[in-house]
RNA sequence: GGCCCCGUCGUCCAGAGGCCUAGGACGCUGCCCUCUCAAGGCAGAAACGCCGGUUCAAAUCCGGUCGGGGCUGCCA
């Protein structure tokens, strides 16, 4: 058993590409096939080796390998279609000979055969009939001599042995060209799975009007590439007992095409925003901090200082419960970092008033005299400060986080101030009182 | 226009004749928790496009209709 995906290199991975090649590498994960990544790059005006490496270096962001192909070699030389221009040459030429196809202003046509119905089964959508008198004489050649995708897909499916081709549902109406074809050629026929197309939110085809239709994008969102693989695998597929968040194995253990459902989805980016949070909390803290400091790090595009990582690390487990996407990581731990602080006019506006100037004075001076600058001595007395004053909670702490991160909207107060340090939070807080005070 | 595919809550999925007064999830609304924001917990609104037929019985089978989509390139 053999599958395969052939991308053309015109484009950054495209989500429907993207989750059609992982349903085909499901598949043969599932059953011991052979999953083989081929090029498709004949549209030699659009193909650049730049989007050919980034579709290879997503794939592979996806948890997705292969068996053959390009980059991993196999028999069949570079699996690049661009190398094998003499071979789609060379059967074009057996066509013409053989009466299968002619010569057309300097392009070659297959000669579509009268009165045939061209029959195949279809894994998703079962028996399909088509009549060639509905198939009009296509192109297979071109008046350059290149190859046109119908004719070297097909060649290539050929001659790579491939036995099952699964494929985008907009290639549907396509396939009895390439029966014909392959019957031309005296082949054996391959099985067919034509999966449903993805939209976008307004029921059209998944496109850049849509947004983000890359995979590379939702990457750069800090999207995590086991929620991506998740969610991905939920767009018209589910292993049963309404389960949803899973990993690649268990998914491999479920799958099967004839499970894949007929109708096309629509690309919901707020779940898949949704389980990214779900997958980040699921993380071990030891994992979710490595790739948090090194996303800061990628952020601030520097080197982070060990006081800083200190810092961090304290207050990252309170971030890990609360973000939903790697990116939300910054705006939330920004205010520990060794960079300049700043406080906008309207947070101070929003916070000021009689009270909360005497609460931030009274805690800043019992932080100077506080020895133990813990994290159960902090709230204590913090709390304390509140009750011996009758100073409203919101009044005393939303003056106090705007004092100590900038915000109104923060990780959780005391972990920010010890996460802080005395030192700063009392250069803070003396800060915050100059500046509410005037 | 022609050919083809598809049709369960706004969205993704469960449902393969009786277990369905249709289940789960996202989103939405309300409540609880609470130092903000989240997270978490609980509750709620929300769908079988429509019309016929088959059957004792249909979301599930058949036909039609309407709606959506794809293809119809010397793009893939």
């Amino acid at each position: 058993m053999k599958l395969r995906i052939a991308p053309s290199p015109t484009g950054s991975l495209h989500i429907g590409n993207a989750r059609t090649a992982l349903f085909n590498w499901l598949y043969a994960k599932a059953n011991g096939g052979t999953f083989v990544v081929r090029i498709d790059d004949t549209d030699m005006e659009r193909s650049t080796e730049e989007y050919k490496n980034n579709i290879l270096e997503n794939l592979r962001w996806l948890g997705l390998d292969w068996d053959e192909g390009v980059d991993v070699g196999g028999e069949h030389g570079d699996y690049k279609q661009s190398s094998r221009f003499e071979r789609y040459r060379d059967i074009a030429q057996q066509l013409v000979e053989n009466n299968f196809a002619y010569k057309d202003d300097g392009a070659i046509r297959f000669k579509v055969p009268e009165n045939q119905t061209i029959n195949f089964k279809d894994f998703v959508r079962g028996d399909m009939t088509f009549e060639s008198s509905d198939v009009e004489d296509f192109v297979i050649l071109r008046s350059d001599n290149s190859p046109t995708y119908h004719l070297a897909s097909t060649v290539d499916d050929v001659d790579y042995g491939i036995t099952i081709i699964a494929r985008g549902e907009d290639i549907l109406s396509s396939t009895p060209k390439h029966i014909l074809i392959m019957e031309a050629l005296g082949a054996t026929l391959p099985k067919f799975c034509h999966l449903p197309l993805l939209f976008g939110s307004d029921g059209k085809k998944l496109s850049k009007r849509h947004g983000d239709t890359s995979v590379e994008a939702f990457r750069d969102k800090g999207i995590l590439n086991d929620a991506m693989f998740n969610y991905l695998c939920l767009l018209g597929w589910s292993p049963g007992d309404d389960l949803e968040h899973f990993d690649r194995e268990f998914a491999i253990s479920k799958f099967d095409f004839n499970k894949v459902l007929p109708n096309s989805a629509i690309f919901d980016e707020k779940k898949l925003l949704w389980l990214n949070g779900q997958y980040i909390r699921s993380t071990s803290f030891e994992k979710f901090s490595n790739d948090a400091l090194s996303q800061i790090g990628k952020d601030l595009n520097r080197e982070l200082f060990n006081e800083e990582t200190e810092r961090l690390n304290i207050i990252l487990p309170s971030v890990q419960e609360r973000i939903e996407t790697m990116n939300d990581l910054y705006d939330q731990v920004s205010f520990l970092l060794d960079e300049p602080f700043l406080v906008n006019d309207q947070e101070w506006e929003s916070v000021n008033s009689i009270e909360a100037q005497k609460y931030l004075n009274i805690i800043r001076n019992k932080f100077i005299e506080l020895d133990e600058f813990n994290l159960e001595n902090i709230e204590s007395l913090m709390r304390n400060v509140l009750e011996e004053e009758e100073i409203k909670t919101k009044v005393g702490f939303q003056s106090t986080r705007v004092a100590i991160t900038g915000t109104k909207i923060s990780p959780p107060l005391f972990e920010s101030i010890f996460a802080l340090g005395k030192e700063t939070s009392i250069a803070r807080l003396t800060e915050s009182i100059e500046k509410l005070t005037n």
